[in-house]
DNA sequence: TGTGCCGGGCT
DNA sequence: AGCCCGGCACA
């Protein structure tokens, strides 16, 4: 009866029409929608069957909450990357603190067996029955990857979209793991890519993979991980002057504010055209209230606003009431960068050429400390002109892209950072050894069997 | 101690 | 250029 499903579960119609999550249709059912090439992977396979999210356009979004084959049994995970060439995915075994490397045909967004309590104790357990318990099931989804998360824009109208994107059905071929290939890693922790605003424009600008339509699926779950929530954030300035640490919400205002309640009183042509007033003002981020998105259990900044949270006030540099070198306010910035990326408050380091540069500090001494949350925000090309224009190098980049690890220690590197410029930073990424293992060795990337840096997860 | 990868050698 | 590996540095 059912007309040869696989292609039509393989489409997102198909999809959507087999709302009875194939758990209920015999679940174990491997042979007759498997593949033909038969038993592709190895031994984690079993041909899970209908559930198979296929080669077709089933973009796994990082964060995407899956199935996997672990031990024998099945075990949810959370995508961390998908591959599209090689067809694989890197999923993250919450349960087990694993990471593991997996086919796309061995990955499945609904569990394959009807869920028996204990063993799907870890997942959330997915009501499938009706629209309305989709939205409940999006709603865990949703809260599951917020976790990891903290940008979450999950519009109500995408529900019944994902709905179909977790009951996704189809079998999977299997594809060679080739050398490597590109990892889809839109959450790029870090990466200094400037991931498009996103939210607002999102619904449209998604980057719709011109190959297969309805890859709403990954728009919906296109927001993983520290995905900066830009659209989130209000920026407002704060006054450096002294004793003042006024806010306001407009560059404008805060430069009239300094101009005329600061340099005014100082002397009305010692403000040379070089609008002074961009030394006394900082640029600092509010997070506006949407409690939704924060991740649970990370501690709310007391104060909404905040700049560096040591008081900005100047330390007691003043050279003379603001003449030649404003110095106040980097080294507090410096030392005031997030330490966790989740904290989205931030200050914007624009204003670091302040810093006294000792004469020959290297242009990258400053600018380590803040480009942890928001890279693109960081450098503002406007300022970048004054001092931190510096072309990014390779070892910059890879400052960038590693500076989670390192934030830990501020700023004051001047011995590393000579080793920096000549040693790559370890990465946290699993690597094609750890990924595979050794005895899988030719499916590393080409890099990792020559001993040089990895190719195919990067950091 | 295991791992990532740089530097350099060999083909 | 492709491949391999010694050895260093880091976790």
């Amino acid at each position: 009866m059912l007309p040869k499903s696989r292609l039509g579960k393989r489409s997102p119609l198909g999809a959507l029409v087999c709302t009875s999550c194939p758990s209920m249709e015999s679940p174990l059912e491997t042979g007759s929608h498997g593949d033909p090439e038969g038993g592709v992977g190895g031994p984690t396979m079993g041909s899970p069957g209908p559930q198979h999210l296929s080669r077709f356009n089933n973009k796994l979004l990082p964060g995407q909450k899956v199935y996997v084959l672990c031990g024998g049994r099945e075990c949810t995970g959370v995508v961390e990357q998908h591959n599209h060439v090689d067809n694989e995915v890197a999923v993250l075994l919450p349960v087990l603190g694993q990471h593991v490397l997996r086919k796309l045909e061995d990955v499945w967004t609904c569990p394959t067996v009807p869920p028996p309590p204990h063993q799907m104790s870890s997942c959330i357990d997915v009501p499938r029955r009706s629209a309305e318990s989709m939205d409940e099931m999006m709603a865990a989804l949703v809260l599951t990857s917020l976790s990891c998360s903290p940008l979450v824009p999950s519009p109500p109208q995408r529900d019944t979209v994902t709905g179909s994107a977790s009951m996704e059905c189809g079998g999977g071929e299997l594809s060679d793991s080739g050398s490597s290939g590109y990892w889809s890693c839109d959450h790029g922790y870090g990466s200094p890519a400037p991931s498009p605003p996103i939210t607002e424009t999102e619904g449209h600008s998604l980057a719709m993979p011109p190959d297969e339509g309805l890859d709403m699926e990954q728009v919906l779950f296109d927001e993983p991980a520290p995905r900066k929530r830009r659209n989130s954030v209000k920026v407002a300035y704060r006054c450096l002057w002294p004793n003042c640490g006024k806010i306001l919400k407009s560059v404008v205002g805060i430069k009239r504010h300094i101009r005329t309640l600061h340099l005014g009183q100082v002397s009305e042509h010692e403000r040379c055209s070089c609008s002074e007033e961009d030394f006394y003002y900082t640029e600092i981020h509010q997070r506006e209230p949407r409690p939704l998105t924060r991740p649970l259990g990370v501690p709310t900044p007391s104060t909404p606003w905040s700049a560096s949270p040591s008081s900005p006030s100047p330390t007691g540099v003043g050279p003379g009431a603001g003449g030649d070198s404003p110095t106040e306010v980097s080294p507090q910035l410096s030392q005031s960068a997030p330490s966790t990326p989740d904290f989205f408050w931030q200050v914007h380091s624009e204003h670091s050429y302040q810093v006294p540069v000792q004469v020959e500090a290297p242009p990258v001494s400053v600018s380590y400390s803040c480009h942890c949350t928001t890279p693109t925000s960081t450098l503002h090309p406007r300022q970048g002109a004054s001092f931190r224009v510096r072309s990014v190098s390779v070892g910059e980049q890879w400052l960038q892209q590693h500076s989670a690890p390192i934030r830990p220690h501020p700023v004051s590197t001047s011995p590393q950072r000579s080793h920096w410029s000549t040693r790559r930073i370890r990465g946290e990424a699993k690597k094609c050894r750890k990924v595979y293992g050794i005895e899988h060795r030719d499916q590393w990337c080409t890099a990792c069997r020559w001993k040089k840096a990895c190719q195919r997860f990067l950091d």
